[in-house]
DNA sequence: CTGATGTGTAACAGGATCCTTACGTAAACG
DNA sequence: CGTTTACGTAAGGATCCTGTTACACATCAG
């Protein structure tokens, strides 16, 4: 779960939204950000030791994209808790919550 | 997104993991990890303050229980994503090359 | 070759984090 | 009451994070 302390940061998991519609230079990716470049290289060596995203040399140009599998895994390890709050929708066996959608309550603090 | 802040460190999963199976007093908790009990009330204080916990005063003893909904709402900030691996789990770096796919969630700051 | 362009790394400062020991406080006990 | 029990908080130190400026290096344009 070494994917949950790359994620903790908000430029980071911007980092991956924007990395989520394709691909992207380490410098283009660096202009959507009101930090300075080098900000954003050591942002995305973060990411790239969670292995959640993968580079590319193409020239002189880094080209950044997702990687998936660390979601995943974050994925995987939510999933035990599920039930917790898939029991908010009793009045139905939730012995197994599977095949149903989990609703989206408003956030909480 | 708080609590993949709180989420990060792996003594607070190990005591969400712990309370998913119930609640506990602060002190039965500590008592589980190598660190000592203050170190543990901070943990708890942190965890409370993303709202993953909640407690009840139960005498003089503080008994925590876990509390799903930032759990929840990590999964729905999952969702979006959850189809860049959902497809095609033997073809990621197909995937990864061609990009631009599933919008992305934004993300504060 | 020379210079511009695109990126990563080094060095450093300021703040956050995590741990420990010491102390404060409220409820239970005799 | 005075003590014990169960916690939280304060203070201090070591380490980690994040951002900035300065610099090192390839690659591309001429």
């Amino acid at each position: 779960m070494e994917a949950l302390a790359a994620l903790a940061d908000p430029t980071r998991r911007q980092i991956v939204a924007l990395l989520a519609d394709g691909e992207q230079g380490a410098g283009e990716l660096a202009g959507q950000f009101p930090v300075t470049r080098p900000a954003i290289s050591r942002h995305l060596r973060v990411l790239r030791e969670a292995g959640l995203v993968r580079v590319r040399a193409e020239g002189q140009r880094r080209v950044y994209a997702l990687d998936p599998r660390p979601l995943s895994e974050l994925d995987a390890w939510l999933a035990p808790y599920r039930r917790l709050w898939a029991q908010r929708l009793d009045a139905l066996d939730t012995e197994i919550a599977r095949g149903r959608r989990a609703r989206a309550p408003e956030n909480g603090r």
